[in-house]
DNA sequence: GCTTGACCTTGCCATGATGGGAAGCCCCAT
DNA sequence: ATGGGGCTTCCCATCATGGCAAGGTCAAGC
């Protein structure tokens, strides 16, 4: 298999597999005659793998230790858990921070009649910096918090 | 003011500071005799505007529109609305697609003992390309669904 | 055999927003 | 006048991805 049918099988693109093997993240496939990459059935396997995991959004740092603990058939189900919980909080400490933005941003829009006016109200928040420094007014409320 | 403490004053880096001139989205300022670039209150202003838009989430580009009509007083609010309408949507886009990861996870982390076994199933699932690419499987389950 | 088009190779550049660091100049206080 | 801290510019790195260009290769059709 080149590494276009590769591509198309495992949906990584042909420029992701080569950087996934320049960075080591996979092995440098044999070669043809020529000097094309090859790819194994078990190779597409691991690419798949891989596409998987970026899906679900780990970085490639996690997904080379994800790939060892595929690897290795011995490993406890504790450490894949443990990277994966770890994601876990990462994406809902993510998903915090946005909720937080769009709840705010909500919040200002509303306000703002959207009409042919000037004089944003919008505006006049960003340009003054009451929240969102100071550890936390008064509070009257807030708006992420799910 | 220099540099320095118009970072401090308005929250915004010294280095970005920089970078927001040379792309254009600060005018360049006066400087001292000896080249250092020095900073008029209203600069300070413009600085803390642009961070507190940052801290919302606005790209680069549409804080340079947000400047633009902050700046032109005559602009109806309608044009900022619109601006931070999209904005949410682009937010609640990212914030839903962070929930089907979170999601996807929690329902595998909990099928997963998390114990000393081999044979992970957490492995097994990214392994296996079965979801994400298929339109919808008989859906059992929809995780991010709020 | 030769041409053509699709595929492969490497290498470089760009993204967006940010930080890091080096080399050298400047200012102020001691 | 010396030292420390701030300023200047310039270059590099991030993370994962795409694009482009120049050149080699393969397979099909003539």
């Amino acid at each position: 298999m080149n590494i276009g049918e590769a591509a198309k099988a495992s949906g990584v693109s042909a420029k992701m597999i080569r950087y996934y093997e320049e960075t080591g993240l996979i092995a440098p496939p044999e070669r043809s005659p020529a000097g094309y990459r090859t790819y194994e059935p078990s190779e597409i396997h691991t690419l798949t793998f891989i596409r998987s995991a970026r899906n679900l959004g780990f970085s490639m740092e996690e997904i080379a230790e994800l790939l060892a603990l595929w690897r290795d058939r011995e490993r406890p189900r504790r450490e894949v858990k443990r990277i994966v919980e770890a994601h876990i909080g990462d994406l809902e400490a993510r998903i915090r921070a946005l909720q937080d933005m769009a709840g705010t941003l909500r919040h200002l829009a509303d306000a703002c009649g959207g009409d042919d006016r000037p004089d944003c109200p919008i505006l006049k928040s960003l340009a003054a910096p009451e929240p969102d420094t100071l550890p936390d007014p008064p509070a009257p409320h807030r708006f992420g918090a799910i």
